[in-house]
DNA sequence: AAATCGGGCAACCGCGCGCAG
DNA sequence: CCTGCGCGCGGTTGCCCGATT
């Protein structure tokens, strides 16, 4: 027995909505607050689905919902994120305030992506597509990974089996750095002298961003970040949502250098989280070996220093 | 000026999770 | 523990409108 339809839906309006639906809503949602949606549509005499009427609020009708362009930090931003969290968008809105998670996601899906591309970087893996080609040839002579492991690894996130220290990819010199999301192993700083080396499948995921931020090599997040970090007193004092990185003052102190900066900042993203409940999710991510196709000797959470 | 194409965005759909009974 | 229900999320669709032919 399948799930009930949440209304009947040959007596529900469907399509855009009119001004003055959006004022009954509105009126509705003002008197009453938001709570049981699915008797919403009722109460505010809209012949809509309650889902609708939600979804209508959240995106559009709600209180101090940005209607403007993203700016450019907030563009970085979102790169850094999604290099972090993949495509977790209520995650990424959290942390940009006034932004929805469907103005992210089309945002990313329309421009951002796009935007990566035209600059050589893969905007699923966040690595340069120059080496993601390169890499095609040298997967043919790596073994396979664990089974167990490979068949949860997203594919999209099981691309390239080798590659080189992004900071020697010359197609990179002419990038602005701030988009730039680098890779270098935590316990392995590289130095010039060093040849490009073979990585565990268990480098080649979504922790990239976060383990070249802890591991001391966090220009790139860090320039992007730079101008929400608030610090760690601000997260402690569970100024969240992002709200303490949304209200961004030019008077808000120095920035940390290296690790200092990256690491608050992924503090203080988490804080933000564990205030709103999403912070066990994401420590769950993180620490869960299949995710991170583990067995592998690779990066768990507390490696890369991940404050969980 | 009309037709076609493509991008951008609002809205819908289906699924998973959490909670209450 | 099971079931029903509401909510939220991510993926997808379809419409609108500007650009191009």
């Amino acid at each position: 027995m399948g799930r009930p339809p949440c209304c009947d839906k040959a007596n529900v309006k469907k399509g855009p909505w009119t001004a003055e639906e959006d004022a009954k809503l509105l009126a509705y949602t003002s008197t009453h607050g938001t709570g049981n949606w699915t008797s919403v549509p009722q109460r505010a005499g809209l012949k809509r689905c309650g889902k609708s009427c939600r979804l209508r609020y959240t995106n559009y009708l709600r209180p101090n919902l940005k209607h403007e362009n993203f700016t450019q930090e907030e563009e970085e931003l979102i790169v850094t994120l999604h290099a972090m969290l993949g495509s977790r968008w209520s995650l990424i809105a959290n942390q940009l305030p006034g932004r929805t998670d469907n103005d992210v996601k089309n945002y990313w899906n329309t421009k951002l992506s796009k935007k990566l591309r035209q600059r050589g970087i893969d905007p699923i893996t966040h690595r340069p597509i120059a080496d993601l080609m390169q890499s095609i040839g040298t997967l043919a002579i790596r073994p396979p990974p664990t089974a167990g492991v490979a068949s949860y690894v997203p594919a999209s996130q099981a691309a390239p089996p080798a590659f080189t220290a992004y900071h020697d990819a010359p197609y990179f010199a002419a990038l602005p750095q701030q988009q730039v999301v680098t890779k270098v192993e935590a316990d392995a700083p590289v130095s010039p002298e060093q040849k490009p080396h073979q990585l565990n499948w268990s480098d080649f995921l979504a922790d990239d961003a976060t383990g070249a931020a802890l591991a001391g090599h966090a220009d790139a997040p860090q320039a992007a970040l730079g101008q929400y970090q608030e610090g760690p007193a601000a997260a402690a004092t569970g100024i969240v949502g992002g709200r303490a990185f949304g209200d961004v003052d030019g008077a808000s102190g120095a920035v940390d250098d290296g690790a200092g900066a990256a690491s608050a900042f992924i503090d203080a993203i988490l804080d933000c989280d564990k205030e709103m409940g999403v912070d066990q999710l994401i420590a769950e991510m993180l620490a869960d070996p299949a995710y991170y196709g583990g067995g592998g000797g690779g990066s768990s959470s507390s490696e890369l220093g991940w404050g969980c």
